[in-house]
DNA sequence: TATTGTTATACTCTATAACTATA
DNA sequence: TATAGTTATAGAGTATAACAATA
C-alpha cells in the first residue's frame, strides 16, 4: 500500500486583481477578476471531484492515470506521466495502489526491458465508465444556472484558452508567462 | 520571519471527463471538458501569478491579505481570514511576514481587547498598486489571443459560475456538491 | 551517457489541538 | 461559554537525489 502521496490541490488561494474583495462594495465588478472566479470555480470542482473519486486508489489522480492508460493503450509509466505532467516517482505510487486495486496492470516491454506497459484490467474500465458517469454528473452540476448559450461560450473559450496555453508550454514547467509581466 | 506557509497550491491535477486525454485522438472535442481545462487555465495563472508575486511575503496570499485588508478598512485578523477562506492560525503567520516587510500593522481594537484590526501601510499602498498592475498584466497576456467576443463571454460566464457557487457554499466548506453526484 | 522505474530523504504546506486573553 | 489571536505538533503532499537495470 506504500505511504505516498494521492491528492495534490489542496485548497485556498488564488488573487483578486481588483483593490478589492468579491461581494465587496467597491469591487470593480467588471473588469471580469480572472484570477479570483477561476480559483473559486476551479476549487469548487476540485473538491467535488475529490468527494466523487474518494474511493478511487489515488483520488483524482488514479482517476487521470485510469483514463490516460485508457486512452494511451500499452503507454509506458513514463508516457503516461508525461502526459499528464505528474513526476515519475509519483507514478510509481499511484500505480502501486491502482495495481493492488486490480484496476491496472504493469506489464514488461518485450522491446525495451527498462519499461513497463501499463494496461486497464476489465476492472479497471468498469470502474472508469462508472467514474466518467460521476464525474460527467459533477461538471452538469457545476454548469446548473448557466443559460445555454452562455454555458457553451463559457466552456469554448475554456478550451481555446487551454489550447494555447498548452501549445505555449505543455503541462509542467510553464514558466513563460512571468517575463510577460513586468514593472 | 517565522517558518510559516506561503504559497499554497502546489501544482498538478484536475480531471479529465472524456475517456481520453487531451491532444489524444479519441478525445470527446465537443463536450468542453470543463474539469480539464479548468486545471490548465487554473495553474497557468497561478503560476504566473507565484511569478509575478512572489517577492511578496506571502506569496499570492499575501498579495490577497493586502487587498483584503485595503479593501477591508481596519477589518480585524479574522474578519479578514474569513473573507478570504484562509485559517486564521495561517493568518497568523502571514501577518508576520507582512508586518515585519512593514507592509500592514496590527492595532488593537479599542472596542475589544481581543481583538486587533489591520492598516495598509503607505509602503503597503504602494507596493498594492505596483501589484495590481502586475496580475492585470498578467490577465491580459493569458487572454491574449482570444477574440474579444470570447473573451467577456468566458469572463462573464465564469463570474456568473463563481458567483452562484459563492451562493451555494461560501469560500471554505465547499461539500454540497458531492451529494448531487451520486451512481 | 541517457533513460526507466524504484526508493529514501528532506522540505513545504496544512490541519488540529491546545493555550492565553478577553467577551 | 464563546471568540480573537497565538503557538506547537503531526500529517499529507511534493521535490530531490540517489540507485539499479537497461539502452
Amino acid at each position: 500500500m506504500t505511504a505516498h502521496p494521492g491528492k495534490p490541490v489542496t485548497g485556498a488561494y488564488h488573487g483578486p486583481v481588483s483593490a478589492c474583495v468579491p461581494s465587496h462594495p467597491n469591487r470593480r465588478a467588471v473588469d471580469g477578476d480572472l484570477g479570483w472566479d477561476l480559483g473559486i470555480v476551479f476549487r469548487a470542482h476540485a473538491k467535488a471531484a475529490r468527494a466523487a473519486l474518494g474511493d478511487v486508489p489515488g483520488g483524482p489522480r488514479g482517476f487521470q492515470v485510469l483514463v490516460a492508460a485508457c486512452a494511451e493503450q500499452h503507454g509506458s509509466q513514463a508516457a503516461i506521466a508525461r502526459t499528464l505532467g505528474i513526476d515519475r516517482t509519483v507514478m510509481t505510487y499511484l500505480l502501486d495502489d491502482l495495481e493492488a486495486a486490480d484496476l491496472v496492470r504493469r506489464i514488461p516491454d518485450p522491446n525495451d526491458r527498462r519499461a513497463r506497459r501499463l494496461t486497464v484490467t476489465p476492472a479497471g474500465h468498469q470502474l472508469l465508465a462508472e467514474l466518467e458517469r460521476r464525474m460527467a454528473a459533477l461538471e452538469a452540476e457545476l454548469l446548473v444556472g448557466l443559460p445555454d448559450g452562455e454555458r457553451t461560450a463559457l466552456l469554448a473559450g475554456l478550451r481555446r484558452m487551454a489550447a494555447r496555453l498548452e501549445a505555449i508550454d505543455p503541462v509542467h514547467d510553464r514558466c513563460d508567462l512571468a517575463e510577460a509581466v513586468d514593472p
